[in-house]
RNA sequence: GCGCCCAUAGCUCAGCCGGAUAGAGCAUCGGAUUUCUAAUCCGACGGUCGGAGGUUCGAGUCCUCCUGGGCGCGCCA
């Protein structure tokens, strides 16, 4: 565990989740009724169903040939959760849908209000995790579709960190490609030193797409581009040294983009790092039988899996050269030997489905049990639903991407709110922007390709980062207003149907953030926030806080400290601050 | 040729292990403000879940086939 999640665990005391108690009687229950263990407790799918469900008689009706709704009616009796629910009733094919009874959730709430985890419970098992993600190749533009990788893992990384799980971020940079053959060419014929040192990126990406452009036309330029790179990479000296300014030129572009999107990673191991274990991942891999050599090419075939069995990975070239497959290898290893993980998360887009498939089934192969995971996602396309790219063809650059959208949050915020000093309009919409960005991509299923809409993320309506934001906002603002330090009450009284909703939503917080890994979807939780957002505004609308009576306005006051809590957390384990002011 | 991913309202998208009458937002239309940020709320309209079979008490979800789109498939990463 790391120290932060430690201190997090030891601080915390234990609560449970409305499901977790449910789930607990449920089985308790059908333990007393002579039944098995069967189905499970979920949020129930309609609010006029209750708030939760089990579909137990159900499932054990169609195990054992009997009817469900008699079935359930024999479990029924022994439920013992008057505690928190009102008796519950059978419905439909024979569903058991439980209604929570306002004081237990008023106590519910009371108890999260004490709770620095906001009843979210740490995993069970914590797990060493090494996750993967963004990964950009140096000498070469970061570019719009470095987002999905970068922002989806990142949140992946927060979550399963507060979970209480053991997270690495390794950075697995692309510096030891063949593109440096083209880039060292470029270095040695086509570098503008002038401009190298107005624009260092610029003139990289300028050589190497200069040089990519001619070894298409200019046969002699392609032989001279090889023979830099097997250069590069018998050790010539000089060619290192170009080597090391080009990766130190690009790390210095990388870590401004973090810098601007909040991204950290723990270790930072490009390709060139597994550069002197590759020679002994083919040998192993030749030993054990694993691989033969085809066609001049050391190979791992996979006959024995259909979809795999006409698509051998080579780990060697015929020309003795290793590829990003033996690099890959070795990563694997080296996360495991070295840095102790027992799972494994890669985070990149779906057309690396294949190549994943084999590095992991190798791994596997050769003894591995950690957990692998390959977490794809799809692409972000342009209005007109192909792939984004400029007016000239070229990726979108990120850093143009990041620049836009601050500038138009600033536009929004000085139409809304022009009474705010200059600094403070800036910090503003440097949160929105980026907001606005991280949460457009992180709100949508991680394999649809979405279409990328300035219009749409920085809208303040629908479920958006700024809708959200706003939510936060307005309950910074009544604390401004009442003056006051927050004190939590002893006890709530929910009266209100907009009261009870709201703190319905809150208790479900807890119930949602682990949710998130079980398919790597931070839009579970974007979906939850929005909800949440959704019914704080609609008891804002219906309750006022500062100038209600008491017992009200003490219960509205920790409603809507709650609630600024849970968005405030669960938009940071998303990688997403919350403005004071908007 | 083979393989993987996707297809849900006019538009953008949810719908994890199969569960009740498939949900939001945008757009359109109609309401709500002496009130803590109307940057909001409430309501209406809108669907053969790409098509056809199958599995079962029950299928948007699982299986088979088909159509349409995206991506990939031995020496780039």
């Amino acid at each position: 565990m790391t120290r932060f999640s430690r201190l997090l665990s030891s601080s915390h005391s234990f609560m449970e989740t409305f499901q977790t108690l449910l789930t607990r009687e449920l089985s308790r229950a059908l333990a007393a009724s002579g039944l098995p263990a069967a189905g499970e407790v979920v949020p129930a799918t309609d609010a006029r169903f209750g708030d939760y469900q089990t579909n137990a008689a159900l499932v054990l009706a169609k195990q054992r040939g009997e009817n469900p709704r008699s079935l359930a009616q024999k479990i029924i009796p022994h439920l013992a959760v008057g505690e928190w629910c009102e008796p519950p009733t059978i419905a439909g094919a024979g569903f058991i849908n439980f209604t929570l009874k306002p004081a237990a959730v008023a106590a519910q709430t009371a108890r999260l209000l004490q709770d620095e985890r906001l009843g979210v419970p740490l995993a069970e098992t914590p797990h060493r995790i090494v996750i993967d993600f963004g990964s950009p190749n140096v000498a070469k533009p970061m570019h719009i579709g470095h987002i999905r990788s970068t922002v989806l893992g990142d949140a992946l990384a927060r979550i399963a960190q507060f979970l209480g799980h053991d997270v690495i971020r390794d950075n697995h940079i692309g510096d030891w490609g063949t593109q440096f053959g083209m880039v060292i060419y470029g270095w040695k014929n086509l570098l503008d030193r002038a401009a190298l040192v107005r624009d260092p990126i610029g003139e990289l990406v300028r050589i190497y797409k200069t040089a990519h452009d001619l070894t298409k036309s200019d046969s002699a330029v392609r032989d001279a581009c090889r023979n830099e790179l097997v250069r590069l990479q018998a050790g010539d000296e000089e060619n290192l040294h170009i080597w090391n300014e080009c990766v130190a030129l690009s790390l210095q572009e990388f870590e401004a983009a973090y810098r601007i999107l909040d991204i950290h990673y723990d270790i930072q191991r490009g390709e060139s790092f597994y550069n002197d274990r590759l020679p002994a991942v083919v040998d192993r891999l030749l030993k054990s039988g694993l691989a033969e050599i085809s066609e001049g090419a050391v190979c791992v075939f996979f006959r024995d899996i259909p979809e795999l069995a006409e698509r051998p990975c080579i780990v060697r070239k015929s020309d003795g050269g290793f590829n990003y497959a033996t690099t890959d290898v070795a990563t694997i290893d080296y996360r495991i030997r070295d840095l102790g993980a027992d799972t494994v998360w890669v985070v990149t887009g779906a057309p690396q489905l294949l190549h994943f498939r084999q590095i992991f089934e190798i791994a596997r192969r050769e003894g591995y049990t950690a957990d692998f995971r390959h977490i794809t996602h799809g692409s972000i396309l342009g209005e007109d639903r192909k792939l984004m790219k400029t007016r000239s063809g070229d990726n979108v650059p990120l850093r143009e991407v990041l620049d836009e959208a601050v500038v138009r949050a600033r536009k929004i915020v000085e139409q809304k709110n022009p009474d705010l000093d200059e600094a403070e309009k800036n910090a503003i919409a440097q949160t929105i922007g980026l907001a606005a960005v991280k949460y457009a991509d992180l709100s949508q299923y991680r394999m649809t390709d979405y279409i990328f809409s300035w219009d749409r993320m920085l809208s303040f309506q629908g479920n958006t980062a700024p809708y959200l934001q706003n939510a936060y906002v307005r309950i910074r603002s009544i604390f401004r207003k009442a003056g006051e330090e927050f004190s939590a009450p002893n006890e709530l009284t929910l009266a209100e149907p907009a009261e009870l909703n709201l703190a319905k939503r809150l208790t479900q917080f807890a119930e949602t953030v682990p949710q998130v890994l079980n398919d790597f979807r931070p839009n579970i939780l974007t979906n939850y926030l929005f909800e949440l957002a959704n019914a704080f505004h609609a008891f804002y609308e219906a309750c006022p806080v500062l100038k209600s009576t008491e017992p009200a306005r003490a219960t509205r006051l920790a409603l809507c400290e709650l609630t600024a809590r849970v968005l405030q957390r669960g938009l940071d384990l998303l990688g997403i601050k919350v403005p004071e002011k908007m």
